[in-house]
RNA sequence: GCGCACGUAGCUCAGUUGGAUUAGAGCGUCGGUCUACGGAACCGAAGGCCGCAGGUUCGAGUCCUGCCGUGCGCACCA
């Protein structure tokens, strides 16, 4: 037989010839589910099993037993024969194989003729797409916190895997930098700014009261010196009365100032992003509509068209209910300015134009209520597909401090900052940590604890066990390295071993998983079960063995092992170091 | 009150889209292992009516319904 048996896929596809071939022959016009293949716990449940013959025999009027038994003859009298001993049909219907040595040997020659690239593009071709993320998406008035490190980890690495398997992803980050916000935002800058040149400009109740302002002033002052001194003296103490021209230039500064420091933050948790979207720019270029240009403008006119906006109580309605949301939403307030929901659907129409095919917002639990009304627009706008945006609501970060709940808050200037995460326990053990859980769970962080606990952050039981594969490796003659193209020995394949290669196996289903559930954290699981079976492995089996083709094949194996964690290591932003 | 999530070991959490007498891991507790390649390791023990009650089927921690508990929402804020 080929190579394309030697993984599970290839196994999988060709019991599924099997079983279609069975089927025929049996006269039912069936087509049979996809088979998928397990790897039982228990030995004794052979070392893959399909539930195959379950879930066919009903709609193909057979009895599950006979029909695995059916299933089981014809593939093993077919391509099985090379790598298979015997199956059994056991339970009600389960059809278990027992692999030989022939099949382990081929699955590692295969696993390191793929090498680094081993799961990469695991996705089936027409199933790619081009995609969206939009993720972390914080307005630029003050620096990130630990909830945001929650996001920008996840969405990362959620990004590094769907890329990994086959999709075309770019990444973005929506910089809120238009509205009520940020206008409070930039008076509470000159409010700092006036207090820094001995003015009396307390920052309004409703604005930004954190001390990172004060930083800020001063790199203000040390950049225009007392320019806007005058306009203030005016107002004293009152920066709310400043004129809109001077709240809008302190505004604009201070953003750009703030995602510098996003930029470096973001940087430094491995956390790239490829384009940086400000709302402001969705209300900038032609095709005015209803008082407003740019995509903002070519939005409303899209919803015009459509019939789906009113005016009421002065303000322009959206009839979001039509779509399925509970009440309709204001576009355009009695004031005559935009709701920030007016931005999101010039945003969403903005990235359609672009031309994805899928985009994903991935949005924390406090936004959770906005999903419907989003939904709705986005449905109400051409082409009209809901299904092409998937909005993930990923949970939140409860912060405890020795065990107490903190609550966080950037407007109070109360905040742990990723720096503050990434100085204390460092990026590696940050990023397994917040990756570590289900986006749906959510996160109980104890800084203290954390880190207290870092030295002891299962983050260090994958990168030991990458660690001293390399070291292994390094004492070996030639250092490890295989001839390219030449099958292992073959040798006797033990029990460590082939639960190792079983391990491996499974890396690409999981990938496949991790991406289709948009759950990063089973990588993460993922990482610690094969670390831990090299560790058991690594006790039981001698790499450096007397005899050479022994020797041979664990050098190989190890190799496998050490690239494979490299690989998953790497799609959550984690570094895979050679000593530590 | 309504909506969306989540309730699994002392704590923090997994559970491969409904699979196989015995529901797993880390931390913590207790007890062991090494004349060899990295002890940040390995092995074992204790610890569970998987929130409660029904239902669906060959089979439920997983799906449905109802309760209970926790979190987050329910703006012409973002």
């Amino acid at each position: 037989m080929t190579d394309d048996l030697y993984d599970l896929n290839g196994l999988a596809a060709s019991l599924q010839a099997a079983l279609d071939e069975e089927l025929t022959a049996g006269g039912a016009e069936v087509k049979a589910p996809a088979v998928e293949l397990t790897l039982p716990a228990r030995p004794e449940h052979g070392d893959v099993t399909t539930n195959a013959a379950l879930i066919t025999a009903k709609r193909a009027g057979r009895v599950p037993r006979e029909l695995a038994e059916a299933v089981g003859g014809r593939w093993l009298a077919g391509p099985g024969a090379g790598v298979c001993d015997r199956f059994e049909v056991a339970g009600p219907g389960f059809l278990n194989l027992f692999l030989n040595d022939t099949w382990y040997r081929g699955a590692l020659d295969k696993l390191l003729a793929e090498g680094v690239d081993y799961g990469r593009g695991a996705l089936p071709v027409p199933q790619r797409k081009r995609m969206n993320i939009e993720f972390v998406s914080v307005n630029p008035t003050g620096p990130l916190h630990v909830g945001h490190a929650r996001y920008a980890s996840y969405g990362d690495a959620l990004c590094r895997i769907l890329a990994f398997v086959g999709h075309d992803v770019t990444r973005e980050f929506y910089v809120n930098d238009y509205g009520t916000q940020m206008l409070r935002f930039g008076q509470s800058l000159a409010a700092r700014y006036g207090q820094r040149l001995g003015l009396d400009t307390p920052v309004p109740e409703e604005g930004y009261q954190g001390d990172y302002l004060l930083d800020l002033a001063d790199e203000l002052i040390a950049t225009v010196g007392d320019r806007y001194k005058p306009a203030l003296e005016a107002v004293v103490p009152d920066v709310t009365a400043l004129p809109a021209e001077v709240t809008g230039e302190l505004k604009l500064w201070g953003r750009d100032a703030i995602l510098a420091q996003f930029r470096v933050t973001l940087e430094r948790l491995r956390v790239p992003f490829d384009v940086w979207t400000p709302e402001s720019s969705l209300y900038e270029g032609d095709g005015v509509h209803r008082g407003f240009g740019g995509e903002v403008g070519k939005s409303l006119a899209d919803l015009d068209g459509e019939d789906l906006l009113y005016d009421e109580d002065g303000a322009a309605w959206l009839k979001t209910t039509q779509y399925g949301d509970d009440k309709d939403r204001v576009l355009i307030r009695g004031t005559g300015d935009p709701t920030y929901f007016l931005s999101d659907i010039a945003y969403h129409r903005d990235k359609m134009d672009r031309g994805f095919e899928h985009m994903i917002d991935i949005w924390g639990a406090d936004h959770h209520g906005y999903v419907p009304r989003m939904k709705a627009a986005f449905t109400a706008l051409p082409p009209h597909d809901p299904d092409k945006l998937e909005l993930i609501i990923g949970q939140l970060v409860n912060l405890l401090e020795s065990g107490e709940s903190r609550r966080m808050s950037k407007r109070r200037g109360d905040i742990v900052t990723v720096d503050d995460l990434v100085d204390a326990i460092g990026v590696d053990a940050a990023r397994f940590l917040l990756v570590g859980r289900s986006q749906d769970t959510t996160l109980e962080l104890d800084i203290d604890l954390a880190v207290q606990q870092s030295n002891q952050n299962p983050v260090y039981y994958v990168q030991y066990a990458h660690a001293r594969i390399c070291s292994i490796l390094k004492n070996l003659p030639g250092g490890g390295e295989r001839p390219a193209g030449e099958a292992v020995p073959a040798v006797t394949v033990g029990p460590h071993e082939r639960s190792l290669l079983q391990a491996l196996a499974r890396f690409p289903d999981v990938l496949l998983s991790a991406a289709d559930t948009r759950s990063p954290h089973r990588v993460h699981g993922y990482l610690g079960e094969l670390a831990a079976e090299f560790h058991v492995f690594y006790r039981h089996c001698r790499v450096l063995s007397d005899d050479a083709d022994v020797a041979a094949f664990r050098a190989g194996l190890c190799t496998a092992v050490r690239s494979t964690l490299a690989a998953g290591l790497g799609l959550l932003g984690v570094s895979a170091p050679e000593s530590m």
